[in-house]
DNA sequence: GTGAAAGCGCTAACAC
DNA sequence: GTGTTAGCGCTTTCAC
């Protein structure tokens, strides 16, 4: 009958393992701890009753007395993106191999909800965190976010962002981004190069600056062709497969012109592929397609899809790594990481 | 200069806030806490000074003292699986529904590393732990678990197993089963149905519960139409896209004879199917393939692909809801979530 | 080598 | 209404 955990099986404290070894609480934290001069036979004991009464160390008591693992979040857009899911993949094992408890977390797109786990974060004084995912685009959302990192920092914690554009000003955050507008400009100028002169563009979003990113490209591999791109050839969406699927719909049955397609990502461009086979269209023998990502699917579509590869795992590595080795008062970093086409299946030339 | 943290900007505690606003800690904290009486005139001055020095109370030492955001774990073994993003998603949406926080690792199929990360969130005083992913099979695991099973409970937390038989004994987990057999009898037989007679199975594993089952669907649809399934018919793997990529192009240079396909997951007849194409062979032309899962891409596959529907998202929000409803003596529940054949363009009668 | 006591940041019971 | 005190479960001086 220890204190008052009598019952309470489970629920034991280091003090009913005290109790229960013939020692003091502090006897028991040095035995756990490991690094102090313990007798043998203490230790023993010690170990026999946390054996016996299957103790485990409450870790959020740990933490608030100093000991205990520092946390790393990660927070996404869709944990059900495949790109996103990767780099998740590469933010668990890093942060895992550097001794961190990581918790991944997922907004739907909210951008309230995003701020608002970054503060929860921030309450769970997290070591790191990480945001992945184009920008909001508001200047109220972009003030919110500098004001989140402003704070991290001061906590001694930092903000990282992964694949969109720095804050404006001293923001205190980490900036890790990969190349969208460079990447979209090679991959239309493959297109461009192959004799495609209408090309069109799905899934625009102005609000996000990932797509906002690759729009640019697009626009820009155009002009270095000395072409200006048709307007009526953009059509906004999301990065979602059914985006994709509904955009292309639309294209065809507004009968606009083009002889090649430009889907804003890989999942895109899987939706309008579907549109093009249901409209008995014929890839890349009537019309030519590109995504871009690179992600494991885009191997497995019929024709194989051409794509911008984007080093997703390696991209969320780095950012755990950049996050946790730097110093305090590093001033901030900014990281632009290439990408690069790959060429398959789901390219020709206009008409062939 | 508030005791210690004179300059070290952003670390506060109540205290400071206290002495900011010219009050007692009790008193901030009754302020935030909202429910008490507190004048008017002190609650602004300790709100203004909560906003002077950007004050967020710590987690951890709220948890501690009973307060404090209660947290659930959810484990699988690869977020990179679109299924389990699917799940995981569903996991994530129904806790912070709940006012939990959600904690989400991957483990990439380690064993140890599984039962680890349970035993930290057991440390973390997790309020419930959700498993998902066919069992390792080894009775030492499936012993290492029922024992993290009773301590979970004994410690008023509880453990779901998602898609997975139960424990042996009065194990203490609730589990939440989708029907693997059903499925894969109730797709077989479509097969089966349509006079193919010999019938490739793509990534059997031993050791997983998951694909034990769908292997065990596949036989009996066999008996069912009085047949023995050829055991050279049956190729063992994993339930990665690379697999069922590398098998296909294995089956297909062994020239084994076979006119339908039953990839174990959706993707790993992603790869068969592009290991098919490869080859020249046509789907369903020359060969019927189909799937299990019923992801998002299934449809994007060229053939659509024929699948079994299993309900992901739905069984994410299940499991929350059981692990967090349940009284904490109820009997060990056992849910089983039936699945359903989805017919598209994969399968055609042989030789047609 | 071991115990008692103080402290981590917070909340809650008990004064006034 | 508000301050004081004790306590959550742990670690870490400081004694002996």
């Amino acid at each position: 009958m220890t204190r008052k955990s009598a019952e309470a099986q489970g629920r034991h404290t280091i003090r009913d393992v005290a109790a229960a070894a013939g020692v003091s609480a502090s006897t028991v934290s040095r035995v756990l701890g490991g690094d102090y001069p313990v007798s043998a036979d203490t230790r023993n004991r010690v170990m026999r009753a946390v054996a016996a009464l299957d103790y485990v160390p409450d870790a959020r008591a740990k933490a608030i007395a100093g000991t205990g693992t520092p946390t790393l979040a990660f927070v996404l857009d869709d944990i059900t993106g495949p790109s996103f899911a990767q780099m998740a993949h590469g933010v668990e094992r890093e942060a895992t191999r550097l001794g961190h408890l990581c918790l991944v977390h997922s907004t739907g797109g909210d951008a309230d909800q995003q701020l608002a786990f970054v503060e929860t974060m921030r309450a769970q004084r997290a070591a790191a965190v990480i945001l992945v995912g184009g920008a909001h685009g508001s200047a109220e959302y972009e003030a919110r976010t500098a004001r989140m990192a402003q704070a991290l920092h001061a906590a001694g914690s930092r903000l990282v962002l992964c694949g969109r554009p720095p804050l404006a000003g001293e923001a205190r955050a980490t900036v890790i981004e990969y190349d969208n507008e460079g990447g979209a400009h090679a991959l239309v100028a493959h297109l461009l190069g192959r004799g495609h002169r209408r090309v069109l563009f799905l899934g625009g979003a102005p609000e996000n600056t990932t797509l906002q990113g690759r729009e640019r490209g697009y626009v820009a591999a155009h002009r270095a062709f000395g072409l200006e791109p048709d307007p009526a050839l953009r059509l906004p969406g999301d990065f979602t497969r059914d985006s994709g699927h509904r955009l292309m719909r639309r294209a065809l049955a507004d009968k606009l012109d083009f002889s090649a397609v430009f889907a804003a990502t890989d999942m895109v461009a899987a939706g309008a592929l579907t549109a093009l086979h249901e409209a008995g269209l014929s890839v890349p023998g009537d019309v030519s397609l590109v995504g871009y990502d690179d992600v494991p699917v885009a191997r497995d579509l019929f024709p194989a899809l051409t794509t911008v590869h984007v080093p997703y795992e390696e991209l969320g590595r780095l950012a755990v790594r950049t996050a946790l080795s730097r110093e305090p008062d590093a001033p901030d970093e900014h990281l632009l990481l290439g990408t690069h086409v790959v060429v398959r299946n789901s390219t020709a030339h206009p008409g062939s």
